[in-house]
DNA sequence: GTCGGAAAGA
DNA sequence: TCTTTCCGAC
């Protein structure tokens, strides 16, 4: 294939993350933002990185993930606990999951964030398409269940 | 560790 | 609206 296993330490983190915000709604630095601004950078990849299927992401050190995030938030009291609290409120919202069984793992729905987030992307120049395509190229391999809840939230929005 | 309700904060 | 904080339940 085209990819070579150098490309893919870096390749599972699409452009469209780094845009500040889009939508009508976005003001402070979101946690999902944060953690991929964390994911793409290699000196953090003993404390978090992508692990296993695409957009799986492996916490390798709670603590320190969560001092960061205190940091930026200028919330010194935060905590592993109180992270998690926050990414699992993103269940509803399909932004992401959790991969079960899985210490410290979640994953990200990529299509959701894209389709939320970015209506108007350039697929064709994003790596994303690219990597969908190494995986086998299934139109929505990483939907979360859409469960009664989630339709919920969806119509509130 | 993980989950999700409840309430308060920014 | 998106967390932050607290916490009982599993």
């Amino acid at each position: 294939m085209i990819l070579n296993t150098s490309s893919l330490n870096c390749i599972a983190f699409p452009d469209w993350a780094y845009k500040p915000e889009s939508s009508p709604g976005s003001r402070q630095i979101q946690l999902w933002h944060f953690i991929l601004e964390l994911l793409q950078k290699e000196e953090y990849q003993s404390v978090i990185s992508w692990q296993g299927e695409y957009g799986e992401f492996v916490i390798k050190d709670p603590d320190e993930v969560a001092k960061l995030w205190g940091l930026r938030k200028c919330k010194p009291h935060m905590n592993y606990d109180k992270l998690s609290r926050a990414l699992r409120y993103y269940y509803n919202k399909r932004i992401l999951h959790k991969t079960k069984g899985k210490r410290f793992t979640y994953k990200f729905n990529f299509s959701k964030v894209v389709l939320v987030n970015y209506p108007l992307l350039d697929m064709a120049s994003s790596p994303f398409l690219l990597q969908n395509h190494f995986n086998g190229g299934s139109a929505a391999p990483d939907c979360s269940p859409v469960t009664p809840e989630v339709r919920k939230e969806e119509r509130r929005k």
